[in-house]
RNA sequence: GGUCCUGUGGCCGAGCGGCUAGGCAGAGGUCUGCAAAACCUUCCACAGCGGUUCGAAUCCGCUCGGGACCUCCA
């Protein structure tokens, strides 16, 4: 039933096979962010895109490793050499300790991930909690010759690296194409053989507030190196999978492959996977161009893009019907489009455990299984996914209305294909908006009253009553079995 | 400028050689006191021009849009 899995690796361009290097355990690593502000809604996507990943993985049987790690230092805000520190720059702005600065938004990141419903990875390091073994890997860097010490500082050595090695597979980049592109402009990088050179170790200046001691001097570790260090400690020097946004793959990945080669001579990632961008008005959101805004915005409607709040599971379930590796583009419309949907979901499943069941069943149950199946086998196709469950919903109303059967065993199917794809793999909770024993008490005598008003046909109190919850937000449908009421935002 | 991705109906978004994607919106109908919901039916597509093929949204070429990366970004 289960099928084999495929997933697109951009290092190939082509969809393989999944085998993992030593089945059941997978190793999958994914840049985490880089703790300096509010992670927006573009950031949650990459992150939403591999818990549906691990998820699937490990409803498959695996047994997974996930190392997501959080940047606490070290990304610059430009490569130049007088180029600052992202958390030190912002903890001077906001007069806190760095280190203040990274628990802060540390914090906002794991309530972000929670509403979301994303899975906690088996490991979340920090790049400060590493340095020793960063430093380590330097030094093994050096020590192959693929390194320079400069100035008190550690640069990669990109054109020596790429006369043995193939720099740039990941991204396409071809290094003559890459030094021709950048001879020109090599201000403020004079410690540098190269500007294609990237830094290992930097010096800090004797102002800079985050600093250690190294055998080049005081100073703090490059950006790329934390990742190749962390995921060779806790995934060995080969795993199966890594993954992070598609705007890492340069230079971010591609330093990684070459610090990971230049270390210990191997191919680190067996599988690459890339999420693809979340745009706004077709744009790339983007933190530096401000283009952006914060899941909180969303979650409250407190934005110029929204005409109201959308809740985090309906923002993933909008996401869910979007491939990963495609950009999606948000727009208000495109949201309230899927809460519809979302809502009709949830309507249909509530009504699995009540529907009438008979001896023959004309659903077909296994071709829905399947297809589900198959389609997140297909390099984990939610929107396909989504589909079949929207034709499950359809199944489910026909069988309500009476125009179809179902068995006992099937409507069994049904139900574990809701929870096996929609909660356990996609990850989506149906949110309860039920209210409390008050409220439920209330709306028993109100609907009782209104059932009176109707059965006397006053059709004028009746409406009354209906119009006027509908003013508190509460909407009544009269079906055949009854009324029934739903809290709606 | 270089490298790469992309252009699907009113909107979002799958499909990637032949078979209805799906959701939302629109129209008609069934049901209903009326609504709502649900279901049924229906409308609206593959940027343009060539080529390959028995057959192309799907492959190839060109043209015209849009975007990403080449500085920091998930």
């Amino acid at each position: 039933m289960q099928g084999e899995l495929y997933v697109y690796n951009t290092l190939t361009k082509k969809k393989e096979k999944f085998q993992a290097l030593t089945p059941p355990f997978v190793g999958m690593y994914v840049c985490g962010p880089t703790v300096y502000n509010d992670v927006h809604i573009g950031n949650c996507r990459t992150f939403i895109s591999f818990d549906i990943v691990f998820r699937y993985l490990q409803h498959l049987g695996y047994k997974v490793r996930y190392v997501r790690n959080i940047t606490d230092v070290g990304h610059l805000e430009n490569d130049a050499d007088n180029g600052e520190d992202k958390i030190a720059k912002k903890a001077k702005l906001e007069n806190l300790e760095p280190m203040e600065i990274v628990q802060k938004y540390t914090n906002g990141f794991h309530d972000v991930m929670k509403a979301f419903n994303v899975l906690s990875p088996s490991i979340e390091p920090t790049a400060t909690a590493h340095l020793v073994e960063q430093i380590e890997t330097t030094q093994q860097i050096i020590d192959k010759g693929f390194a320079y010490v400069s100035n008190g500082s550690v640069y990669f050595d990109v054109e020596k690296f790429a006369k043995t090695n193939h720099y740039g597979e990941l991204s396409g980049r071809k290094i003559d194409e890459l030094i021709s592109a950048t001879r020109e402009n090599l201000d403020g990088q004079d410690d540098k053989k190269s500007s294609l050179d990237f830094a290992l170790w930097k010096q800090a200046s004797p102002e800079h507030i985050m600093q250690w001691n190294s055998p080049w001097g005081k100073g703090f570790p490059g950006w790329h190196l934390e990742c190749s260090v962390m995921s060779t400690k806790y995934l060995g020097e080969q795993f199966d999978i890594h993954g992070g946004g598609m705007d890492l793959k340069f230079p971010h990945h591609e330093c990684e492959i070459a610090q990971n080669k230049a270390a210990n001579g191997k191919e680190a990632v067996k599988y690459w996977l890339h999420a693809n961008m979340l745009t706004l008005n077709g744009e790339k959101m983007s933190k530096s161009t401000g283009k952006f805004f914060l899941p909180s915005q969303l979650f409250t409607g407190e934005s110029e893009f929204v005409s109201k709040a959308y809740s985090p599971m309906t923002v993933r379930f909008f996401m869910m019907q979007c491939h990963y590796a495609s950009t999606l583009d948000f727009s208000d419309e495109a949201l309230q489009a899927a809460e519809k949907g979302f809502k009709r979901i949830l309507a249909a499943t509530a009504l699995l455990p009540e529907l009438k069941t008979s001896e023959n069943s004309q659903v077909d149950v296994t071709e829905l299984s399947k297809r589900c199946y198959d389609s997140m086998n297909d390099d984990f196709n939610t929107p396909m996914v989504v589909a079949t469950l929207f034709d499950a919903v359809k199944e489910i109303n026909l069988v309500k209305q009476g125009s179809k059967t179902i068995s006992v065993e099937h409507v069994a199917v049904l139900q574990k294909l809701f929870n096996d794809f929609l909660i356990d793999i996609m990850g989506i909770i149906p949110e309860e908006e039920k209210g409390n024993d008050v409220a439920n008490g209330l709306m028993e005598v109100i609907l009782d009253l209104r059932k009176d008003a109707k059965q006397n046909k006053n059709y004028t109190m009746s409406d009354k009553i209906r119009d006027e919850l509908k003013a508190l937000n509460i909407v009544i449908k009269d079906t055949k079995e009854g009324t029934e009421w739903t809290y709606e935002k």
